[in-house]
DNA sequence: GAAGACTAAGTTGCATGCAACTCCGGTCTC
DNA sequence: GAGACCGGAGTTGCATGCAACTTAGTCTTC
């Protein structure tokens, strides 16, 4: 066995580690948009060699957060708008898709249970006259939770490895923009908004009623398209938010 | 050791043969499902070093052919009917986002001049009273420019992402099982019937019926679904085909 | 004869060496 | 003064070395 270090070891962990740090690079900004990433550079930063370092920049092109460049390497990204609004319909789509399978496979009411705890849960959190910013993390904990039974009801290993990609793509999982509302009074409504439709959506599978589920999966991805409109117009918002600096809204790639 | 080959040479070129040549291997059933892919195996068979080999896997795990072991390495994945079935409907899904982004962008003539054609061409073909196997090679060709069509009339770069991966699963291609129905009189129906939606799609997108030309890629896509049930009925045809070795109609993974 | 442990070969994950290529700066020419 | 050419530093893609680990096989022991 390895020393005591702190540091777990594992099978993949130098390429997690790297993963993990150019993640949290980039998202802070320190890599900018359209910037080839240096391997030798993120050597020296993450503390692993290249090999770790190559195989997790492959894994993040695959989640969208650098592209391969044109002679070579990777580069940062740049999201548009519309990237971001495409990216959540995807993702909505494929709830959606997600929600109808769940009900069409009319789950016995044993296998919902762990979806109805989350939902009363939910309930109670957003029925408080005002909310926390803790109470906004604890909303995102549950929230995903929620998103994660919904797939898992659906019972197929193919529409959850598709959901998964989609939710992974930068600013487009089901809690992206949340926290931005967190200090603002219509934070609450929003919330508000989406818990009625868990419930709704909820019933709809527990009903077997799919073109409902459906349907209110895919209306349920704009509510966040609608924080991300919210998010878009207060760009002072934006800025501090991980992730901020890749978002281009106006001009294209320079 | 430099292959005397007079291959062409370039960036990804290694990686690209590796891939390639896995993708055959594994598709003809030399490396059986459940087998784990040794990569110094691989090395002397594909005549490229064991970094290409690694990252072409990673590669072909995403794109669904193998699975991180479970001690680490890549194992040939199975596939059993429920998945086939699964990935046909999430491409079906997609393609339906992408067909109702493309109705509501509402194209202009002129942008639509190519998916006319194509369509056009594809009247002709199955027009004809009788197909030959290179009416049905040329059919897949005319078939995968229509869906590729079809993506890039959505306009987003995103949502062709995700089409594009959905359909890069095995068997979940526009074309998967058209083949196998060369020879059936049966086969030339299908076509019929796959075409029919094909016009009708064209109209849907050139009026701006978004819903419509939603609804009806989602059941174009169902067509593929009929095929892949009468060709899993068909164990014989299967057995012959690329990549039937991998499918587990009955037992789970072994 | 069967079960368990030990050994040895093979494999994986990571690190590093190396050649070709790219990009940037400087210099030369017109 | 502007543009083209050239040189070098830096980078990428591929190959390979190395240690830890897994696994298969064999031998021992009950």
């Amino acid at each position: 066995m390895k020393a005591m270090v702190a540091e777990e070891e594992g099978r993949g962990m130098q390429v997690a580690r790297a993963q993990q740090g150019l993640r949290e690079l980039i998202l802070a900004g320190e890599l900018p948009p359209g910037k080839r990433v240096s391997e030798p550079a993120m050597v020296e930063r993450l503390g692993v060699s290249r090999t770790p370092v190559r195989l997790a920049l492959e894994r993040l092109a695959q989640e969208g957060l650098v592209a391969p460049g044109a002679s070579g390497g990777f580069v940062v990204r740049a999201f548009t708008a519309a990237d971001l609004a495409d990216a959540i319909e995807v993702r909505g789509t494929l709830e959606g898709l997600a929600a109808r399978l769940a009900a069409e496979r009319r789950p016995a009411a044993a296998a919902l249970g762990p979806l109805r705890d989350c939902v009363a849960a939910l309930d109670r959190l957003v029925a408080q006259p005002a909310l926390s910013e803790a109470d906004f993390d604890e909303y995102v904990r549950l929230n995903a939770f929620f998103h994660e039974e919904l797939v898992r009801l659906a019972g197929s290993g193919v529409v959850a490895r598709a959901v998964e990609q989609a939710a992974a793509q930068p600013f487009a999982g089901p809690s992206a923009f949340v926290q931005l509302h967190a200090t603002e009074a219509a934070g609450r409504d929003t919330l508000v908004v989406a818990q009625e439709q868990h419930r709704l959506l909820l019933e709809a599978i527990s009903r077997g009623e799919g073109a409902r589920a459906e349907a209110l999966a895919a209306e349920h991805a704009r509510v966040a398209q609608r924080r991300l409109r919210a998010a878009l117009s207060d760009r002072d918002k934006l800025t501090g938010l991980p992730g901020g600096s890749l978002l281009r809204l106006a001009a294209a790639w320079p």
